[in-house]
Formats: C-alpha cells, structure tokens, sequence
DNA sequence: CGGAAGTGGAACACATCTGTTCCACACCGG
DNA sequence: CCGGTGTGGAACAGATGTGTTCCACTTCCG
C-alpha cells in the first residue's frame, strides 16, 4: 500500500492499521516466526481484521519494512546529522536509533524485511552514516583505517548489544544507551 | 543424548550424526524456520534417516546445542586464556571463535539455542570472559566503566559482525577478523 | 552364503498456519 | 430510524511440516 493510498484512510482504520503495525513489531521481535493470528490477538483485533488490512503475511512484512524504514530516517532526522563533529553526530544518531526499542531486534535479526522495498539500495540514514564516517576520515575525527561500511555495521551491532543488555542484565536502558555510546566514540577514535 | 551414549555408536552412525548436525548448522544459520527435510537433504541423507537420530525436532536443536558448547569452550581451550594480559587474551578468544564461522551467526540469531541445556548458566567460557575482564580492571588493563556482561555481549555482537561483513561486503574473512580485532582492542582500553 | 546394520522411499495420520467466504453485530452520522 | 463503516467469529479448503510405520535395498562381516 502506497502512502498515497493510506492517506485516504478513515481515521478509524488508519489507528486500527497502527495498532496491528506496532503489534507485529513487539511480537514478531519475540519470535520472528510468531502466527498472524498472535499477532492478531497482540492488537486486540481479529484474525479477519488483519487479513482485512494485510491480505498475504508478505504484505504486513512488507509495510512493516516500509514504517521501520520511516522511523529510522526520522530518527536520523532528528539527529541533526550535519551539526558537529561526526562522532558526535553519529553519537547523536546512535541515542535516537536506541528509541526504536523492539525494532532494533526486528531489523537486526530477520534480514526478511531488510531485504524488501526501499532497503536493498542504501537508505537515507545508511548514506548519510558512510558520509559522516568519509568526512571524519577527512578532518581526522574517525580512526582511518575503519571503512564507513564497517562503522555502519558496529554501531547496528551496539545497538541490538545495548537492547539486549537492557532487557536480560539488571541494568536501566539509560545505563544500556551509556554503554554503547562510550564503546562506539572509543571505538571511532582516531 | 548423552555423550556416554554416543561413545558407544559406531563409526558410521557417529559420521550420519555429524553430517547431519554440520548441515543443520549450514542450513539453520541461513534460514532457522528451515524444515527437517531440507536439513536431510544439505546433509545427504533421507529424512527418515534423519528422524532415526533425531526423533523430533527439539532433539536435533538439543543436540545443536550441546555440540556449539563443546567447540566454544574449546575454542577457549586453545586461546590460552591465562597467558598475557586480559586485552590480550580476549583478542585471542575472539580470533578463536572467529572459526566457528556460521554457527556464530546460528547462536547469535536463535536464542533457542543458548536458553536450553547447560547455556542458561554461565558456560565455561563465559565464565572465563567475566573473570578475565574482572582481572583487568584490577591490573588497569580493561576500561574500569564497562561490566564484565557488556563485554561479553560485546565481544560476540563483534564477532557477528565481522562474519557478516566478511559475508555481505568484499572483504576477505581475514581483513573482518582484523578489524574485529581493532575494535574490540580500542572498546576495551582503559 | 546369511544375517545384521544402516539406509531411503512411499504412504499415512495429524497438527498448524493460511487465506477465504459468509453472516451477524455494534457504532455513528444524517 | 436507517444505511454505511468497521468489526469478530465460524467454517472451510489448501498447503506445509511433522512424526510414524513398513518395506526393499545395499554393504559388510562372520
């Protein structure tokens, strides 16, 4: 579904759309291979009603690829990318990316969604990291011999490790998110 | 099934266990909804044959399970943990575990896997981890804010990383064990 | 040769998930 | 009140994976 088409959604079914959309990010991050009828049930609708919005399982994975490519690009949005220094705009990046919370596990763990629509070719936020990694290479922020493809990789990983942190050790997400921003600037360094 | 049990296989049973076991890491890294047959099928083997060694599905993950411990802690056998400094030591574990190759990614992506048989308590060679990290903080070697977990969490979301760079970018597995290695060296410094 | 070990294939019943259809119900604005 | 919108449940057929049984075949060793 395009975002034009969605746009002339009633108000009613564009919260119901939402509510399935957030249901299947917690529960599909649980067990990727979760049935649509627990996802169903996770947003409180029926199984008819979700078929009723997704016909096929591949297009809720499909849109869900599409609304997590959405946040991703605001987070990187509101990250003011260009002010600064790149490490600490990639810093900056990494603590709104950290918001995403139970997306992070989705996308890192199954590359399903990865793969489809907009993602196989770079996203914004994933050209905009190898920029800022390229220019602190220039001004000599970023340790040289890290290829920007490499820092994209490391600071995904930090996340998914910062999520995963939070949730099984004892630890608040602030003392998580501290963590994997003190090991992503001393890893960059030059 | 114990390793009592399997002592008393013969030769040809214990060769039929071990293709199975490699190829359900081959096919299992790649895709962990992957059906028993066509595990039976990477393996060579039918799928009644496959039934015959592992009757039902969580026999074979069991078993999965059991056999990634027993090459991981003796990966740490061969790195010679209590040789040289902490840092030191570490980078060598990692090189170690480097090896193990899909089944990193099997561990990593499955948490099936580490929640069953002896994985929910500390595994030898995490226990090492911790301890090793904990000398270092005495002897000034490794950063004193980073918790033993997060460096452990760190240490494997490196190497998940490294063998997926090796794996997506054009890069050979030496150059992303190398950079592994960099990073994790820079992370951990006090 | 003859039997044991190991194997593969066919066929089966069973469970689960999927996608669809149909119908009844609740809500709400005109 | 009435008709449109949105919904949930029941029921269905089809596909796929699972676990089992049975039988024929090969290999190898005594």
């Amino acid at each position: 579904m395009s975002s034009a088409e969605r746009a002339l959604e009633t108000a009613t079914r564009a919260r119901t759309r939402r509510a399935i959309l957030d249901a299947a990010v917690t529960v599909l991050s649980q067990d990727p291979t979760a049935s649509l009828g627990d996802i169903a049930a996770a947003a409180g609708v029926g199984r008819t009603t979700l078929h009723r919005y997704f016909p096929e399982r591949s297009a809720l994975q499909h849109d869900l690829g599409s609304d997590a490519l959405e946040r991703i690009d605001d987070a990187a949005e509101r990250a003011h990318l260009a002010r600064g220094s790149a490490p600490e705009a990639l810093g900056r990046l990494c603590q709104e990316l950290f918001e995403l919370g139970d997306l992070l596990m989705l996308i890192f763990s199954d590359p399903q969604f990865t793969q489809s629509a907009a993602w196989t070719e770079y996203t914004a936020s994933d050209r905009a990291i190898i920029e800022l990694v390229e220019s602190g290479h220039r001004d000599g922020t970023v340790d040289p011999e890290l290829p920007p493809e490499w820092v994209q990789n490391l600071l995904w990983s930090l996340l998914y490790s910062a999520w995963q942190h939070a949730s099984t050790e004892h630890v608040t997400k602030h003392q998580a998110l501290s963590l994997c921003l003190r090991t992503l600037r001393k890893s960059i360094a030059a």
